[in-house]
DNA sequence: CGTGTGATTGACGCCTGTCAACGTCTGTGG
DNA sequence: CCACAGACGTTGACAGGCGTCAATCACACG
């Protein structure tokens, strides 16, 4: 358990008018605070696995979370990622089932544990909270369904396309169109569903076709609506 | 609008201990029974369609719905069934986005339309509501996850080993192990995430293999514990 | 009996996964 | 400062799974 006070309260953390929490009265928001159980996780840390059972849910303060699920060999499926702002690990608390996927870090993180019971006590007595986070479900929900039809019809090609637009949706580029995101051709891999060389491949072929640019991990976008074509947006 | 008289009350449909509605009180369930609508519905007919708004929830009372997206050049991409007891087109309402998906009837239902203010005031006010919904949401949101894992890292082969596991958890089997579901090879083809030929060409393969029976639509499981070993069972 | 929908089978070829070899970079230890 | 290990990235070769196209059959329906 680390040291507490290196993660600021949730006046600062949770104010941002994304957040699930804006729903929460002043009495609840300090029943939040109270609870909390804060800490700093680097890349490459588990914070809940698989199978496990959790017994509370995370807020990211900061940092880049990978959701995935383990199949074959041990192969990763990346379901979702999630950055500031965000909460993990709620689902399995509220159906009461084991955690169904694995949460690592990919960029330094600090997260705020919360109970369990806070979470289902709030769902259960503040109505506008319950909305919002089965509102937050339902659109995963969608989002999933979406990524089904996709990976079950699109080729790879186009998933890729497809996945590197999602990608600028959630982490942005800078002023250079740089996607601000690092990740390993493999992870890339992982959540396209598809093999490592394969990604490669593509990316090469794209980059040869003035689509993007490659400087490591960093990838710019250069031809947005190219991609879009390829990835076939029907979404 | 057909003559609600066809359809038995709520008292008759929703008691099932399964539903949903176990968690309203008498009042709110009289509540549902004065605001619904029940209508049948043949097989083909269209309940919701993607991209629509939908402006309240159906409950099944008979039948069996197919809920689907359309992909590229239509082709469907069958995400989940829902038979007597359950509920569809409740996301849509609760995320307040236009309906992700369609549903199609599969076998003659009768089906309760209720509206959607009805679902978020009682969502509101009734916790124990909320959280059954929820779980139900949550439960939907990983069967999804574990499925765009199937269709990312399995083959055809042993994702329709898997469908034929799954169709038999949701609809049973008689007692001579025929699939209590009628299904032609192109909407297995759209579960499976499939062409249509390759379908057709496993199932004549596990037929030579013993491990199923065919009867035009009628899938007869002979060898269940082969068919989870070729799915790969890690569910 | 013609028409249409669904089921089947065969031929063909490309996409994509796998295996293997090699290059690149970073950090560690001598 | 250099050598080496290990992780990651890249490229090539190759085969086979699976999608597509086309022809044929089976069956129901008006």
């Amino acid at each position: 358990m680390k040291n507490r006070d290196q993660i600021p309260g949730c006046e600062n953390c949770m104010h941002c008018a994304e957040s699930i929490f804006k729903h929460l009265s002043p009495e609840e928001h300090a029943l939040i605070e109270k609870e909390k159980v804060c800490n700093t996780y680097k890349r490459g840390s588990v914070i809940y696995h698989e199978g496990s059972r959790t017994n509370g849910f995370y807020c990211i303060n900061s940092g880049v979370i990978k959701i995935f699920k383990t199949g074959i060999d041990g192969r990763e499926q990346i379901i979702a990622f999630a950055k500031d702002g965000g909460i993990i690990g709620y689902r399995s608390i509220l159906s009461g089932e084991l955690a169904c996927s694995s949460a690592k870090v990919i960029e330094d993180a600090s997260l705020c544990f919360v109970p369990g019971e806070t979470l289902i006590s709030l769902v259960k007595t503040n109505g506008n909270f319950s909305m919002a986070i089965m509102q937050q479900t339902c659109k995963e929900l969608g989002e999933a369904n979406s990524f089904i039809t996709d990976i079950a019809q699109k080729t790879v090609r186009e998933r890729l396309a497809e996945v590197l637009l999602n990608l600028k949706d959630i982490f942005d580029l800078d002023q250079n169109n740089v996607l601000q995101i690092s990740l390993t051709r493999e992870e890339l891999a992982n959540i396209v569903g598809t093999a490592t060389e394969s990604v490669i491949r593509l990316l090469s072929e794209f980059k040869h076709d003035k689509l993007i640019d490659l400087n490591g991990r960093k990838i710019t976008l250069l031809d947005i609506k190219a991609l879009e074509k390829i990835s076939n947006a029907f979404n």
